[in-house]
DNA sequence: ATTAGCACTCGAAAGAAAAGAGTGCTAGCA
DNA sequence: TGCTAGCACTCTTTTCTTTCGAGTGCTAAT
């Protein structure tokens, strides 16, 4: 169904007023702001919480938003903001820095992401399924040599590796041109024992070396495809009003700082055509989250990785403003990274040393 | 001056009750644990605040130790506490997953020193200057080479160089030649611009690639020497009744999530024989650690480097088991690390099996 | 439909009183 | 001289009341 006109404006109003005040709003308060009395604004926030869409802590304080009120507002009522000419500057000096490498990177995201919203913030990179394009092995000494394996996403690992017996080039070689022709070329899924034996029989006398770098081969793969999760920022939950409670706030924090619980609910599911998911309250999966919100945004890291930057806080979290730097903050990632613009109309110029005026677009589907 | 012997047991006892309970201790709850009725109890304590071992809160609390009180006890009082055989399992089961690579092996330390001692907990590894013993190139294709560095504490940096323009296989080698005579053998202190620059002159025609690949080497020393920190547990402050002030819990969180800070102010001052080194409230330098208390541990990590596992919490710290658990993780930690024992008579017998050591290090395309 | 007015509710804040814990001191006892 | 028992005193903590005020729901008037 929809609401009336000034239904809107009072739920918008009593969401934001809450996002600012962390108090309970009342209908005195709205009287100026929507223009007419307090007995009127009653009458309508009454209805609105029959609704569903506001809440009452007790009988007589204000009201406040309901998951469902925060959900409408996210959808419907939220005003896109805009980032001021300071911020936008911040953000864009920060990825100025382009030449880390991709670990850190999204190390130094998750602060930029947590001191701009001034909530803890996490970010994550997830790769496609790798594979070794080829091997090198460099012969150090008898007992010693290195292997190397460039991997599809051109990063490189290597490992030493010391013997108890000895070796000479000669089979350090037929090492190598066994596993460039059995382990090159295949996803971690897709090395099987079978691989791996019919490799050993072939390998003849520097058999238990085989089982050696195969496994090692295996370790890159799969470490390759792990998105490492970082969180930062995590601390600031304590500005939070809500989390002054040390035993709420412990339990979340705990959730938080353990990025696999996190990536565990949070990537994949739907995000809106501009790119921003908003979970309110309950509707995110864990447990723990059942009364903080998240707004993530995802990116693109190019050679078909997608990335996630988020922010986790209260249900009252200021979502206008936290979307708004999400996707300007996602958009220079993508712009970085893989060179290709945001998902959608977003006009974000990143020019990196001259800040012009930016226009920003933030939004959400259900 | 010396202290009574009952003097010593009764700040002894009320230590330990602090420490159990954080709540002051008073005369009447001694009473019978010293055997003496309550009356004397606190002609003593009396004694013993006014020697400035003891504190009030107010004119009538019990007792709490003062710095003082702690440093007294920690240096004489304590009796080492022995751990269970429970807890032995629980650390030599985590530490005998040796096959990490360093790196991780510290992330994990931190979560098993944590998780033992209920304090958050740090640890980090100093390493000595380092040198590349060699290094190696592997080459792609016209525009694309890996560099391979053995650095002299037996990791290998990699770092995959994409060119603008084409080289060949023999300018390839006529830089290994190069790099493999100049820049083995010397920290990174040592590579000053002349070396760079008569590279260069020498490089003839690969003239652009010698800056490229010696910024790496700087990079790969310097980070070699630089120690990672790692914190974990750092919300388990949230469990600590001196922290629910949030606000007093925020300043010391930040403090401690940010492991340079930690760093800087921790590692070298001296030890103890025993490699437990306890620094009491006041003791601490950093302005946030004032109230609190930082116990930690150094171990041998082998080939001269010296690794530190630390504890931060509140002054009235279970000392005693705190270090107790420090020392035997350290303990374990060199026999892993480099296979000696500890500095001291621990009898701390970690039993683990020989196994060779290997390294491992993954570099990124810039 | 909107508004003004009013009685009512319920939490938060303030105050008062009581309870409790622990001390310091003094006096008595071995 | 060293220990103990007893008691008055101090301060915090807890609990109970009271007050206050914000905000509501309802009704009647515009």
């Amino acid at each position: 169904m929809e609401l009336s006109e000034r239904k809107k404006r009072i739920l918008t109003a009593v969401v934001e007023g809450y996002i600012a005040t962390a108090e309970p709003v009342g209908s005195k308060t709205l009287a100026q702001a929507i223009g007419c009395s307090s007995a009127t604004i009653r009458n309508e926030m009454s209805e609105l919480t029959g609704m569903g869409l506001l809440e009452q802590p007790h009988t007589s304080a204000g009201r406040v938003p309901s998951p469902a009120g925060y959900r409408l507002y996210v959808n419907e009522l939220m005003e896109k903001q805009k980032l001021s000419e300071a911020e936008t500057a911040a953000i864009n000096e920060k990825l100025a820095r382009k030449d880390e490498q991709i670990e850190k990177l999204m190390a130094e995201v998750g602060q930029l992401t947590s001191s701009m919203t001034q909530y803890p913030a996490y970010a994550l990179t997830m790769k496609p399924p790798v594979a070794v394009k080829r091997f090198d092995f460099i012969y150090i000494d008898r007992n010693t040599f290195i292997v190397v394996a460039l991997l599809t996403d051109n990063t490189v690992k290597n490992k030493l590796v010391h013997l108890p017996f000895s070796v000479d080039q000669e089979q350090i070689n037929t090492l190598s041109s066994l596993f460039n022709a059995n382990f090159t070329g295949v996803t971690d899924r897709e090395i099987t024992d079978s691989i791996i034996r019919s490799t050993q029989r072939a390998a003849g006398d520097t058999y238990g070396l085989v089982a050696v770098v195969a496994s090692f081969t295996m370790e890159c793969l799969a470490a390759a495809r792990t998105a490492p999760m970082r969180v930062a920022g995590a601390s600031r939950l304590l500005n939070q009003p809500e989390y002054r409670d040390p035993d709420k706030a412990h339990a979340l924090m705990n959730f938080i700082s353990d990025g696999s619980r996190l990536a565990e609910d949070l990537p994949p599911a739907g995000l809106g055509q501009d790119g921003i998911r908003v979970t309110i309250g309950p509707e995110n999966m864990a447990e723990e989250l059942k009364d903080s919100s998240v707004v993530m945004a995802s990116y693109d890291a190019g050679d078909g990785m997608r990335g996630y930057i988020g922010v986790v806080g209260p249900t009252r979290m200021d979502y206008s403003g936290v979307a708004a730097k999400l996707s300007y903050i996602a958009a220079g990632l993508s712009r970085l990274l893989a060179g290709t613009d945001a998902p959608e109309g977003l006009n974000n110029k990143l020019v990196l040393k001259e800040s012009e005026r930016h226009e920003q677009e933030a939004g959400q589907e259900g």
